[in-house]
DNA sequence: TTTTGAGTTGTTCGA
DNA sequence: GTCGAACAACTCAAA
C-alpha cells in the first residue's frame, strides 16, 4: 500500500459523481482524506449568509452519510485554512492535496496562497475544474483577446470551444488511512440557525447530491419541454430547481449539459438550447467576477457611481419585509424569506422595483439576497443584482423599468402565485388582486381587505417613480459630460 | 485604427 | 385587443 494519504479539500464540490479532485485522489491507490474546513471569515466581504448555512449544514450530512456508507469519513475542521491543512498534513503525514477550484475573489487569493505554501513545503497541491463547463481564462474575444462583457458574444465563443468532457463516475471504493485524524462534529460548526426558522426551507429542498439527482430527473421528465415559456411562470414549477444544488456543487453543469444533449425523453431542441443557455449565463457570470472582481462591490460600467441612490432604510424594509403594497414584489419577497428562494422572473421584477422605483443602490438588495437565498452565489447574484440596476454587463437600457402590475398580470394571469404568499388578498379577485388600490371599494370590503391595515397602500406610485427613475438615469448623464467636458 | 452592426428577460403610446 | 415604433446613447466585438 501507498503509505501517505492524499487530503481531498471539499469546498463547493460536495458530491461523489463528477469530482475530478476526489477521482484523481482515489486513482493513486494512497489512502484518501476527504475533509472540510469552516473558515468564513477568509471569504469577507460575502461570508455565507444564513440561508446558504443552513443549507451547507444539510449538504455536509448528506456527504458525510455518503462516504460512511462506503466506509470512509468526512473530516471537519474549523480555523484558518493553511495552519489547518498543515496540522493535518503534520497529523497524517499526507504528501499531498487536491481540491475543486473556486472564483470569488477572496476564494481565489485565499487558494493561490495555500497553494504557494504547501508547494513551497514539499507538499503536492492541485486544483481541478469541478464547477464550470468553460473555465474563465479559456474563453476570449476572437480579434481582442479581452474576456468579454456581452452575453450573446460570450456564448457563441462557448459553443465553438471542444464539447464539455463528460461527468466522472464516482470513484471506486476509497482506501482508507490506517489512523483517521480527529473531527468536529457538525454541530461544532454552528451552521444552523439558533431560532428555528428553517421549516419552510425543509418542506421546499432536499439538499445533497441525492437531492439534486431527484430534482434533476423530475425536471427532465416534467419540465423541461415547456422550459421557453414556463420558464417565466412562477405559480408553476417551470424551472430546473437546480441553483442550490450547482451552487453547492451537490451536482455539476457537466452533468446537467450532457442529461439534457442526451436525454431521448425531449422532442424539442429548442427548449434543450433554451435551458443551456441559462447554464451559459452562469458560465458568464464566473466568467464576469473572475476577470473583473471588483463587480462584487462596484459597478462594472463606472460612470454608475454618479448615480443618485437614495439611502432610506424604512423604504428598504418594506421591500425586504415584502410589504411594498406592489403584491407581485411581495409574492417574491416572502417566498425568499419562506423557502430561500425566489423565482427568476420574480427576481427582476423585485430588483428593479428596489432600483428603480426605490431608487436604492443595488448593494443593498444583493446584500439581502445574499443573506437569503439558499442558492446565493456571488457570481450570480452579482450579474443578477448589476444587470438589474443597468450598472452591470449588457444590463437592461435605463428606460426598461418594469412595471410590477403589468407583469403580475402577464406572468401570474390568475393570481395564484400572489394568493399562495400573499394570504391577506386571496379572496380578492381580478383584475384587483394584481392591484388591489385600483380596486372598488365594495370589491374590498367583500374581500375582507382593508388597506393600509390587513394589507399596505402602494409605498411609492409607479407612474411617479418611473419619472423619477428616468430622471436620476438622466442626472447621472449630464454629471458625466460635464465631468468629461 | 477605424468602421460597422448589435445588444436577455420592457413599457407606453398611438394607430 | 393587437401591433409597431419610440424610448438614447453608449460600448462592445468583429471585420
Amino acid at each position: 500500500m501507498n503509505a501517505s494519504p492524499v487530503l481531498v479539500w471539499f469546498r463547493l464540490d460536495l458530491r461523489l459523481e463528477d469530482n475530478p479532485a476526489l477521482s484523481a485522489a482515489a486513482e493513486r491507490r494512497s489512502p484518501v482524506i476527504p475533509l472540510f474546513i469552516w473558515a468564513p471569515e477568509e471569504e469577507a466581504p460575502w461570508p455565507p449568509g444564513a440561508a446558504s448555512r443552513w443549507w451547507l449544514h444539510q449538504s455536509l450530512k448528506s456527504l458525510q452519510r455518503s462516504l460512511v456508507s462506503r466506509g470512509s469519513r468526512l473530516i471537519l475542521r474549523s480555523g484558518a485554512t493553511l495552519d489547518t491543512l498543515k496540522a493535518l498534513i503534520a497529523e497524517t503525514g499526507a504528501q499531498a492535496v487536491f481540491w475543486n477550484r473556486r472564483y470569488e475573489p477572496a476564494v481565489v487569493a485565499r487558494d493561490a496562497a495555500v497553494k504557494k505554501s504547501l508547494i513551497e513545503q514539499g507538499i503536492e497541491a492541485q486544483s481541478f475544474n469541478a464547477g464550470l463547463l468553460f473555465e474563465p481564462w479559456t474563453i476570449r474575444g476572437k480579434s481582442t483577446q479581452r474576456p468579454f462583457q456581452v452575453f450573446s458574444a460570450f456564448w457563441k465563443a462557448c459553443l465553438n470551444q471542444p464539447e464539455p468532457a463528460a461527468p466522472f463516475a464516482v470513484p471506486k471504493p476509497l482506501t482508507i488511512p490506517a489512523l483517521w485524524p480527529d473531527s468536529l462534529t457538525l454541530g461544532n460548526l454552528h451552521l444552523e440557525p439558533r431560532i428555528d426558522w428553517a421549516s419552510g426551507l425543509r418542506t421546499a429542498w432536499e439538499p445533497g447530491e441525492c437531492g439534486s439527482g431527484i430534482e434533476l430527473e423530475r425536471f427532465l421528465k416534467k419540465g423541461l419541454n415547456e422550459y421557453p415559456s414556463e420558464r417565466n411562470r412562477p405559480d408553476r414549477t417551470g424551472t430546473s430547481r437546480l441553483s442550490p444544488h450547482l451552487h453547492f456543487g451537490e451536482i455539476g453543469p457537466r452533468k446537467v449539459w450532457h442529461a439534457l444533449r442526451g436525454s431521448s425523453r425531449i422532442d424539442k431542441a429548442e427548449a434543450v438550447d433554451s435551458y443551456l443557455r441559462e447554464l451559459g449565463w452562469r458560465e458568464f457570470a464566473y466568467h464576469l467576477l473572475f476577470h473583473f472582481p471588483q463587480i462584487t462591490n462596484e459597478p462594472l460600467r463606472s460612470k454608475f457611481s454618479a448615480f443618485p441612490w437614495q439611502v432610506d432604510g424604512r423604504l428598504l424594509n418594506v421591500w425586504q419585509r415584502g410589504v411594498t403594497g406592489y403584491p407581485l414584489v411581495d409574492a417574491g419577497m416572502r417566498e425568499l424569506w419562506a423557502t430561500g428562494w425566489m423565482h427568476n422572473r420574480v427576481r427582476m421584477v423585485a430588483a428593479s422595483f428596489l432600483t428603480k422605483h426605490l431608487r436604492i443602490n443595488w448593494e443593498e438588495g444583493a446584500y439581502w439576497f445574499w443573506d437569503t437565498l439558499v442558492d446565493a452565489d456571488l457570481a450570480n447574484n452579482t450579474l443578477g443584482w448589476q444587470w438589474a440596476a443597468g450598472c452591470g454587463a449588457d444590463a437592461a437600457p435605463y428606460f426598461r423599468i418594469f412595471n410590477p402590475v403589468r407583469q403580475s398580470e402577464r406572468f401570474d394571469p390568475k393570481g395564484d402565485y400572489i394568493r399562495h404568499w400573499i394570504p391577506e388578498l386571496r379572496r380578492l379577485n381580478l383584475p384587483w388582486l394584481h392591484k388591489p388600490w385600483e380596486g372598488p371599494v365594495s370589491i374590498l370590503e367583500e374581500s375582507k381587505i382593508q388597506l393600509g391595515k390587513t394589507y399596505p397602500f402602494p409605498v411609492v406610485n409607479h407612474e411617479k417613480a418611473r419619472q423619477e427613475a428616468l430622471a436620476s438615469f438622466e442626472q447621472m448623464r449630464l454629471a458625466r459630460s460635464a465631468a468629461r467636458a
